[in-house]
DNA sequence: AAGTAAATTTTTTTT
DNA sequence: AAATTTACTT
């Protein structure tokens, strides 16, 4: 196969400039995925560099996985003894601290636990209430960002303490948290986001063997997104790059829309400068959209002052005008959405479509219409299954077998389920930890030790409570260890943490929907262990790593036929069909950025990124009136529709809207168009009530959980199999059983030894299936099963309770 | 100590 | 409107 077949002379270019730093610009659409992965192909199999030898890094799990998948096919049939590392940053610097993070010399050890944003919060306000401030003036939230914010600057305690003014009392309190949030950090062998990236620029500055090591390991080295790096990522880039110098970054100033996260534009500008012998290729053929999508586009970005004059070209026809609707009120506008998709899969099934909206908050309505117009849809983002607190919790047990001295992994899960150690019981626990400076664990042990009688003012009822407490986490740690020693598989502790924990018991007893549901996310988190089992002694360890690292992103579907997400999420993608939502001023620029000139030429990008991810057919809508915080008011129109050529624009709205105003007026603003306008609308009508959950169960989960190779699938009408699968039944029968169940009733025992490849069996959840794979053997049994409709699933044999058909 | 009722807050965007 | 936190009861 010829690789260079479909490149233009520049991509071409941009494939064979294999040594020396590269940088790459690359518009929207102009094929800059394909040329970073032939360029890893070409790499591989004309230039014999070795696979292990080229990293490619990414932001997000979901470039990085769709990177991946084309890198394979295009090196399908060679028969290579490594694969390229694909990974995003925060994967990248795990990888790296779980090898060599001792070498950093502060205490850190390999077995350190990763704390999500959440968790970080929670140390934060712990620090408060320790320094004796109030939560409620000192928000912790904020407090937390500001200390993330600095981190991604890359400075650490002491500089943002250096850099407080005198009298700024709000900074002064940042600092002293902040100082205090790594010390406790640092005593929980814990890491958070931003450190997994610190961490390891201060360990490759301090340690030039570490450093050569990678050097040699990394020799060619490809950023995408590059636009979007900040000064930490840059920082380790620059000491990976150190030695070869083969450095090539992809990246588009246009498309920066990760300011918010000290993403630093100056990486991107001045890589000439930072590499003097810097080669330059400019990519602006766009080969995605129609002409007419991309002058909209272009119109809009134009309005930046801070940007670089370019300009896009296709080869592509002109196209149809973009669609403009304007709804009276949210709830119209999602329903003008669900029937154009409808009108769009009766035309032409296989465009695929994706509707784009600024925040998360907004996806509701538009799931709701979805969901009553039956069109099945796939939803990215929102809550992530890992952040249920069922899933939390068991998580915790884990982390904290792992790693004893996590202080909030403990404290989640110490009276989860009730072990009658209250508020006024850890309250005393946490002071007599502080006191000593030690972790939580180590003070248990402390007190629980019959031979070191402490004096601290507990009962002895929590006293043996603690005690049992600690007994049921020895167990997990042993279980744990001897995981490590066998080839035994990872769901079996995950297993231990849900079940000798008392957590599923507890779960049970409380026979209601609510914990029923939980049960059965629980055993979707089985399901999800059983993926690792493979990964022999740092299974575990990956599994938990994956929890953190890995949001719902990478969910994502790329043959779905609706999809709804987020305009950042949306970001390297692209659709023939595109509902860009919301259009409306404090929605989309949101109101956060509406006073800042720099922010708002973000929210601009961002905008300008949301309108080249369509191909052929754009729809721009907005709302007259939308809910916010529970209350209806009125909404304007965006800034950024009135930076919309109006020729340009079809306007679909049922009555006069704001568009036929813009045009038929000269001498009225656009703003005051609005006004009289509404001057002239009836009263508000009654709002139609629905109050059906939208979202959330286990097939969205299942879903999420399924990995590469798994057949494609979209989520259902789940309030129709809600109402039709009355008895909700999971893969994981001993969960969800009674709280007192007879071993023997366990399913494998029912279950005929003869489920082999090829047989056809019944799931109660995902209806008749076809056996693919047998793996193991008696308990440990493992059958892979394809589910038309819901793709294929890893299932316990032991729990699955399949029929055969 | 645990469950319930009342009060308060929440919305950027992501690893 | 919904979710989370706090205050109050048993």
């Amino acid at each position: 196969m010829d690789i260079f077949s479909s490149l233009n002379s520049q991509q071409v270019e941009a494939v064979k400039t294999t040594e020396g730093p590269l940088l790459i610009l690359a518009g929207a659409g102009s094929g800059k995925t394909r040329v970073i992965t032939v360029r890893i192909a070409y790499l591989i199999t004309e230039k014999q560099v070795a696979p292990y030898n080229i990293l490619a890094v990414t932001f997000t799990n979901k470039a990085a996985g769709e990177m991946r998948e084309r890198v394979e096919v295009l090196l399908k049939g060679q028969k290579l003894h490594s694969a390229p590392l694909i990974s995003t940053f925060h994967s990248l610097c795990v990888r790296i601290l779980r090898q060599d993070i001792e070498n950093l010399d502060e205490g850190y050890k390999k077995s350190f636990t990763i704390y999500d944003t959440d968790d970080s919060q929670k140390v934060v306000k712990a620090c408060l209430k320790d320094l004796g401030l109030d939560d409620k003036q000192n928000n912790p939230r904020n407090i937390r960002n500001a200390i993330s914010s600095a981190k991604n600057r890359g400075e650490d305690a002491e500089m943002y303490a250096s850099k407080v003014e005198y009298g700024d009392g709000k900074k002064a309190v940042i600092a002293k948290v902040f100082k205090m949030y790594d010390e406790r950090l640092n005593t929980a062998n814990a890491l958070d986001f931003d450190d997994l990236l610190i961490k390891t620029v201060k360990l490759l500055r301090k340690s030039p063997e570490t450093r050569e090591k990678y050097n040699d390991r990394y020799k060619y080295i490809l950023v995408d997104e590059y636009q979007d790096t900040n000064a930490l990522q840059f920082a380790l880039i620059s000491f990976l790059t150190e030695k070869q110098q083969n450095i090539s970054v992809v990246g588009d100033d246009a498309q920066s829309i990760y300011g918010f996260r000290q993403a630093d534009i100056r990486n991107i500008l001045g890589f000439e400068e930072h590499f003097p012998d810097a080669k330059v290729i400019l990519l602006e053929q766009n080969y995605r959209s129609t002409q007419t999508i991309l002058d909209v586009a272009h119109a809009i970005i134009e309005n930046n002052v801070n940007q670089k004059k370019k300009k896009l070209w296709t080869a592509n026809p002109g196209g149809e005008r973009i669609f403009y609707y304007q709804a009276y009120d949210a709830d119209g506008e999602a329903r003008f959405v669900a029937s154009k998709i409808e009108e769009h899969q009766r035309r032409s099934l296989s465009d695929r479509v994706a509707v784009l909206y600024r925040t998360n908050a907004q996806s509701r309505l538009f799931e709701e219409s979805l969901r009553r117009m039956r069109i099945a849809y796939n939803i990215v983002g929102g809550f992530s299954f890992y952040e249920r607190a069922e899933v939390k919790d068991v998580i915790a047990y884990l982390k904290l077998a792992m790693n004893p001295f996590d202080d909030i992994a403990l404290l989640r899960v110490i009276n989860t389920p009730t072990r009658g150690l209250g508020k006024t019981s850890l309250d005393e626990l946490q002071n007599q930890a502080r006191s000593v400076g030690s972790s939580l664990w180590m003070t248990i042990t402390g007190i629980t030790d019959p031979a070191f009688p402490t004096a601290v003012n507990l009962t002895s009822r929590a006293r043996t409570a603690l005690l049992a407490f600690k007994k049921t986490i020895e167990n997990l740690i042993e279980k744990v260890r001897e995981l490590a020693e066998s080839d035994r598989p990872v769901s079996e502790v995950v297993i231990a943490a849900i079940e000798d924990t008392g957590y599923a018991n507890s779960l049970r007893l409380e026979n209601t929907d609510e914990a029923q549901a939980r049960l059965e996310n629980l055993e979707e988190l089985v399901n999800a262990a059983v993926d690792y089992d493979r990964q022999e002694e740092n299974g575990l360890r990956d599994f938990v790593d994956h929890a953190a690292l890995v949001s719902d992103t990478d969910k994502y579907d790329g043959t779905a036929p609706v999809t709804l997400m987020t305009v950042h999420m949306a970001k390297g993608l692209e659709f023939p069909v595109v509902f860009l939502v919301g259009l409306e001023d404090g929605i989309f620029p949101h109101s956060r950025s509406i006073n800042d000139p720099k922010e708002l030429e973000e929210e601009r990008r961002l905008a300008y990124v949301a309108i080249t991810r369509a191909e052929k057919v754009l729809y721009v809508t907005h709302s007259m009136r939308r809910r916010v915080y529970g209350e209806e008011i009125a909404a304007e129109p965006s800034q950024f529709l009135n930076e919309m050529p109006l020729e340009l624009i079809e306007d679909l709205s049922q009555s006069a809207s704001w568009l036929s105003y813009a045009r038929s007026t000269t001498s009225m603003t656009s703003k005051a168009a609005v006004s009289a306008l509404r001057g002239e609308t009836a009263p508000v009508k009654p709002k139609n009530i629905y109050s059906g959950k939208t979202y959330n169960s286990s097939e969205a989960i299942a879903e999420f959980f399924k990995k590469k190779n798994v057949e494609p699938q979209s989520r259902e009408d789940a309030e129709e199999s809600k109402e039709t699968v009355s008895q909700p039944v999971s893969s994981l029968d001993s969960l969800k059983g009674a709280a007192v169940r007879d071993e023997t009733s366990h399913s494998a025992l029912r279950t005929p030894h003869s489920l082999v490849p090829g047989s056809h069996v019944r799931h109660e959840k995902y209806g008749r299936g076809l056996v693919l794979r047998r793996e193991g053997v008696g308990d440990n049994t493992k059958l892979t099963v394809s589910f038309p409709g819901f793709g294929q699933k890893k299932l316990i044999e032991k729990f699955a309770n399949l029929q055969k058909e």
